[in-house]
DNA sequence: AACTCGGGGCT
DNA sequence: AGCCCAGAGTT
């Protein structure tokens, strides 16, 4: 590539023919195959939209394929359990948009009958749907006119424009949306939409942006400044605290228990061994909590999980049950997690691990 | 170890 | 309106 900037075409809705560069570099080096794009319906297009909040592209793919071959229509969604849609979801994190797309779907069944919203505010009243998730849909799918502003729009636009301060603070994202309506164009706004999004994703990356290749290098005012990397500025930082639990690995005949978690918070609506403080007394916890007889036990290497705000130190306890009260077992809420058996779980990646380990040990 | 990400929810 | 919260992957 040469770095030359073909001198643009401005036209009344465009005058500085930014919308114009980002959709003629879109049809040459956008990506236009991946999965929700063939075919990119408002289903589709919700799903991946709400999985890549989280993830990055490579990473949905896999995730996004697994949940079309299940739930392949918003009908199918909508009347499935949240158990399985949760199990789907097993290692993407942010657990609460599983359970807010599941509830969605349910909305859009009851109270659209089952047909896809089309316009903004209809969308904007479902759970887990904003102002920019709301935008893509209707823009990827439907092509209508609005604006998005996710992170990769956000930060080509902040260096574009050389915008101050944390995006994630109100006056901040509220001039990057002044700047994104300016610039969405009144034709082809699907192609512009995704080009943007392409333009943050390959070439205006946090680090060491290829502004050689970029094709709104001409007018890009960090570039001028050659402060590229000062835009956007990052979250302030904040000290992180350390939290322990103690996470109780009870087998018997090859399997776990496990218990749901509460349906909000950290991993909500997942299944997890059962927890305590490091101080309590677990033995008598098991006799008095799921009626188990545990014998010895032996302590595991203490792991750590870090959160956005908090560190939390595992410290697992393994103990094989010795015998249990069979009539307290059946309670919801509770359930012997065999990998081999097909338990519809979600599992939070550290919990997943810890299984996985102790597999390997009775292997 | 620091950074990322859009929306919900609380004050 | 302005914070805080959520999780795993990437760098």
């Amino acid at each position: 590539m040469d770095g030359n900037i073909t001198p643009l075409p401005a036209s009344a809705s465009d005058p500085d023919g930014f919308a114009h560069a980002v959709i003629a570099w879109q049809a040459q080096h956008g990506r236009r195959d991946l999965p929700w794009q063939n075919p990119a319906t408002s289903y589709r297009v919700w799903v991946s939209e709400i999985m890549l909040q989280q993830t990055q592209v490579a990473t949905v793919v896999p995730y996004f394929q697994r949940f079309m071959a299940r739930f392949p229509t918003l009908a199918a969604l909508a009347g499935a359990e949240l158990d399985d849609v949760l199990q789907l979801w097993t290692g993407l994190g942010y657990y609460a948009r599983a359970r807010h797309l599941h509830q969605a779907a349910r909305r859009i069944d009851i109270d659209h009958g089952g047909r896809f919203p089309t316009t903004i505010d209809r969308l904007l009243e479902l759970p887990g749907i904003g102002r920019s998730t709301a935008g893509a849909i209707l823009s990827l799918a439907l092509g209508q006119r609005h604006p998005i502003l996710d992170g990769n729009v956000k930060r080509v636009l902040a260096r574009y424009h050389a915008v101050p301060g944390w995006p994630g603070r109100a006056k901040v994202q509220h001039r990057l949306w002044t700047l994104a309506e300016h610039h969405t164009p009144r034709q082809q706004n699907a192609a512009y939409n995704q080009g943007m999004m392409d333009l943050g994703a390959s070439l205006c990356i946090r680090v060491r942006p290829r502004c050689e290749l970029c094709p709104l290098a001409g007018g890009c005012a960090a570039r001028r400044l050659a402060r590229q990397n000062q835009f956007p500025e990052p979250r302030p930082a904040k000290v992180k605290p350390v939290r322990q639990t103690r996470m109780l690995l009870l087998q018997q005949a090859g399997r776990v228990l496990l218990v749901r978690r509460p349906p909000a918070g950290v991993w909500g609506g997942l299944w997890c061994p059962p927890q305590c403080d490091l101080e309590a007394d677990y033995v008598a916890l098991c006799r008095r909590q799921f009626g188990l007889r545990i014998g010895p036990a032996r302590a595991w290497p203490m792991r750590r999980h870090t959160f956005s705000h908090f560190h939390l130190e595992i410290h697992p306890v393994y103990a094989p049950v010795q015998a249990e009260d069979p009539s307290i077992m059946d309670r919801p809420g509770h359930l012997w997690y065999n990998e081999h058996s097909s338990n519809r779980c979600g599992l939070a990646a550290p919990v997943r691990q810890l299984l996985q380990d102790l597999e390997e040990i009775r292997a």
